[in-house]
DNA sequence: AGCAATGGTAAGTAAGTACTTACTTTGCCG
DNA sequence: CGGCAAAGTAAGTACTTACTTACCATTGCT
């Protein structure tokens, strides 16, 4: 098998076991025997565990479609949709979560641990999201369709509502036993409250 | 030193340990010298490291005030007064969070190792607390004063935003450079937001 | 004083751990 | 075919891990 190919099989296991049972609960020894090959292997294709752990939260945290939330709404901002601004952003989020599980468990490991990447994560991508929701509710807030208050506790709140909901599903209740919810029915109803609870048009 | 008193301190010590750094990222041997005590001495007040591991989260998740919710908000709720139900259900949570950083991470750590306990405390309060509130809006909703929806995904989206800023503040973002903001503060606003948004009022 | 219970330790042990070395196989090109 | 680099491994190394054993030291009680 070819260099390349190997690495990103052995990337791929990894990606599972390090999402899984974290940096320290998972061995090279579990990764090369998960890959089929020898554990001297890992170590051809990665200096040491710490840089196959960093490529992984590297390619994890910064490669992907969910990665780009300006894009995702960008009409929706002009168009002052308000609608369609928050419940799309969900409607990604949530998505992405439910189609790649491993991400968020490997992102709060990572957090735990408190491994660089993880902050860099939240730096690069968390603060991107605030500021460009911020940014539209500040403005809204000017046209006077919403009330005036902090745009970061705003942002908070929904933000807080969406990946709580994800975690509950991914990790506290992957049953749904306390709640069981299409994801647009999620997007929709969060979404809802949000924009219910900041209107101006409320008493 | 007596052994009642030398137990609890080791348990101590292993609570900071094990929520800084999780059940694997812990030694035995790390363990004993924060404790000041030689390593046979952790082993003969617990028989393994699972067992102080779950003395721990057994201590933590079922004892202290924060775990009685219905105490907490016992007699907002008979005078069906919805802000003083919310606002102190939150403010209860951010405190405690605040106090007992350590619980948060330890509960993490559990659930993302897959420990039993997570599981347990995720039942036996999770549970109540989502059948509390629910059963309050369902109660409210009855009542006309707020609009017809499924009451879980109510309190999921208030627990989220508690939960999330908890997360925010002691995991993600302990300088608070994206949302700085006291706990009566936050309580009062989400507890606004949310009211507002399932209030029957609104437009 | 004697002596047992209690609180404590130094020095192990066996099984991992990350990582290395020295060696074999495999495919490919002239 | 020969040669040779790339792909792969078995068997280490040095160290750490959870956990044990065999042995003190201090106390309080008779």
């Amino acid at each position: 098998m070819p260099a390349e190919e190997r690495r990103l099989q052995i990337l791929r296991v990894a990606v599972s076991l390090f999402s899984q049972r974290g940096f320290v609960g998972t061995t090279t020894k579990e990764i090369a025997q998960a890959a089929g090959v020898s554990e001297a292997m890992v170590f051809r294709h990665f200096a040491n565990k710490q840089e196959l752990y960093s490529a992984i939260l590297d390619h994890k945290a910064c490669s992907g479609d969910a990665m780009n939330p300006e894009a995702m709404v960008a009409e929706a901002l002009q168009e002052k949709d308000d609608r369609a601004v928050f419940e799309r952003l969900a409607l990604g989020a949530l998505e992405h979560h439910e189609c790649d599980p491993e991400f968020q468990r490997l992102l709060l490991h990572a957090a735990l641990e408190g491994h660089e990447l993880a902050q860099m994560f939240f730096e690069k991508f968390v603060r991107r999201v605030y500021e460009l929701l911020g940014n539209y509710v500040a403005e809204r807030q000017r046209d006077g369709a919403m009330v005036t208050m902090d745009p970061a506790i705003v942002v908070r709140a929904f933000i807080g509502m969406i990946i709580h909901h994800s975690l509950n599903n991914n990790l506290w209740d992957p049953q749904r036993r306390l709640l069981k919810i299409s994801n647009q029915e999620a997007a929709k109803q969060f979404s809802d409250i949000l924009l219910n609870g900041i209107s101006s048009k409320a008493a």
